[in-house]
DNA sequence: TACTATCATTTGTATATACAAGTATTATCA
DNA sequence: TGATAATACTTGTATATACAAATGATAGTA
């Protein structure tokens, strides 16, 4: 069944939430071939572009909060494609030579992910969405 | 930091996520005077207004897995919110008498939230956004 | 210089949701 | 009519994320 056949998905609350969970799954879909989730990938490729990028500035840019950053860089470190190093109350977080090498393969996984909305909603309709999105999400900021 | 700080925000991945988890924020607090998250506050209405719903009408219209809908039903039972009556393979979901006296205030819920992202959003923009996100939505049905 | 406040991060725990497999029931059809 | 398929739901388990409290470190101030 699709939303619109529901009055109750006229509803900020669950039209926003389907249409995140809808693209979690394209974007999950783009980076299962690096075996990483998408938040997984991107924080990998942050931190590969801008080496020594601390916790927080991540929590920022991906929008996340730090303990949720702190989780991320656990798993990654786990897989050896990151390393913290922690002076003072200062921790930096660096790719490792491993996790610089996917760097080709995040790409294309990110390049992924966007032609395939793109080739869905057109290239022109899908940047409006996400200027739209970020300006909401601006104006709501409480 | 607002989103548009950060250029990987630009992604649809984060910018969704991110709008999401912002809407769920002002949609928690409508609903947290009933003490009832806003999907199982969603789901209470629903079974009020249509006695007997089944858990698969129920995962269609509020857009969630079946699994899902199984859960919330429970946690709505437990609370005595809700009784399930299981005849052959249907399964039947009725109010309880407490669970119907709820109604004006789950009302109060849904207009509480309403009305908050109204203000901040203006009326045509709210609804602009809502039919954009469902019909992004539909489009992104695979 | 000691005291407190602030900052950066982590830890413990909780929530919302999903997927896949399992169970039970009904429908189909050869 | 009996075997298989389809339906409806539940159970087990996993993921993504958050919040609140704890930790540790530096900075500001009296």
């Amino acid at each position: 069944m699709k939303s619109a056949d529901s009055k109750f998905c006229q509803c900020l609350y669950f039209a926003s939430n389907a249409l995140a969970r809808k693209i979690e799954k394209l974007a999950v879909n783009s980076w299962s071939r690096v075996d990483l989730s998408p938040s997984h990938g991107y924080l990998l490729m942050m931190v590969i572009e801008e080496p020594g990028l601390q916790p927080g500035h991540l929590a920022n840019h991906l929008q996340l909060q730090p303990s949720t950053i702190t989780r991320l860089i656990e798993k990654l470190e786990s897989r050896k494609l990151v390393i913290r190093t922690t002076e003072g109350k200062v921790t930096n977080v660096y790719a490792t030579p491993r996790g610089k090498d996917m760097l080709p393969k995040l790409k294309e996984c990110l390049q992924d992910f966007y032609q395939h909305y793109v080739s869905i909603l057109g290239k022109d309709e899908s940047a409006k969405l996400v200027q739209n999105m970020i300006r909401v999400t601006d104006k709501l900021d409480l």
